[in-house]
DNA sequence: CGAGTATAGTTGTATATACACATGTATATT
DNA sequence: AATATACATGTGTATATACAACTATACTCG
C-alpha cells in the first residue's frame, strides 16, 4: 500500500513539509510508548547539547519561533523533564535538562535509533546524509534569504 | 542577524522539520499579498497537476493525513477557489480547481517563483536539486519504513 | 538620573496536522 | 438479497506552529 515512490513536487517548500511530514509519522510511531512525540524528543536532545540555553537561543538553533516554545516546553516542564530557570537578565528563562529528562532521553534512545535505522535502511546512501548537514545549510539560506 | 549557518542536528527528523519550518517563513513572506499562504498554494498546485482528484488520492500525494483536508480545503472551497464534487463512488469527493482558483494561482505564482529564486540564490547549486528528487525519495523511503 | 528605545518572554488567536471514532457507501460472501 | 466487511470522508480533540499585542526588564544618551 505504501508507495515504492512518490513524484517529486516542483515547490521546494512542499517538497520539505512533505517529507517533514512522512517522517514524522515514522519517529512518532517508533517513539510510542516511550512517553515523547518527535517534537518533544527534538527539544529535550537539543537541550542536553547546550546544557543550558535561554528560551530565544533554543528557539535560533532549531528555527522554532520563541513564543512556540513558550507552550512547548511547559509540559515537559510539568512532567519535570526540563527546569526553568534565571540568569542574571530576569528577561531571560534558562532551560535545562533536569535529571529525570536525562533519564527519559536516554530511554528514548533506543526507539529514536530505531527509526533513524529504519529511515536509513530505505535511502539509498548517499541520501541519508542530505538529512544532516544539507538540510542545515538549506535552513540557514532560508534564514537568510 | 540571522545566522550565516546553521549547525547540523543529529537526528533526520528535526533537521527535516527545522528546514521545513526555515523555508516555509520564506514562502510565506512572499506570498503575503497574494491571499494564499504557502500550504494552500501547494493544494492549488497540487490539485493543478491532477486536474482532477478524490481527497483521498490527494492525501497520498502531499503524505497529508486524508481527514486534514477535510479541513485544508473548506476554507478554498468557502473562497471559491476549489469545487467539491461526486464520482461515481459517492463516499469519494473530487476536488477540482474553480476557474478562480486558476486565477488565483496564477497571480501568486510570481510571488512563489521569487521565494524559489530567493532560496536557490543562497544555495551552493548542488543543493538545489536535493530539494526536489531527493526528497521525494525520503518522503517514499519513510512510508515504506 | 530619567525618558525613550530595545529585548525576552507570555498570551490571544489563527492555521496546520494527526488520530480515534462516527457515518455513510461500496463490496464480498453466502 | 442479507449480512459482514472494507473504504472514503467528516468530527471531536490534541499538538505544533506563527504572528500581533502586551508586559517586564534592560540599555542608552542627554
Amino acid at each position: 500500500m505504501t508507495p515504492e515512490s512518490l513524484p517529486a513536487l516542483a515547490c521546494a517548500c512542499s517538497s520539505l513539509r512533505r517529507a517533514a511530514r512522512a517522517v514524522t509519522q515514522l519517529y512518532d510511531t517508533e517513539l510510542q510508548g516511550t512517553g515523547l512525540r518527535a517534537t518533544q524528543f527534538t527539544l529535550l536532545q537539543a537541550l542536553e547539547r547546550k546544557g543550558t540555553s535561554p528560551q530565544g537561543a533554543l528557539g535560533e538553533l532549531l528555527v522554532l519561533d520563541p513564543t512556540t516554545l513558550s507552550r512547548s516546553l511547559r509540559p515537559l516542564a510539568r512532567a519535570g523533564l526540563v527546569h526553568a530557570g534565571e540568569g542574571k537578565d530576569r528577561r531571560e528563562v534558562h532551560w535545562t535538562l533536569t535529571a529525570a529528562g536525562r533519564r527519559r532521553l536516554a530511554r528514548a534512545r533506543p526507539a529514536w535509533e530505531r527509526a533513524q535505522a529504519r529511515l536509513r535502511a530505505e535511502l539509498p546512501p548517499k541520501h541519508w546524509a542530505l538529512l544532516g548537514e544539507d538540510l542545515a545549510a538549506v535552513a540557514a539560506a532560508a534564514r537568510r534569504a
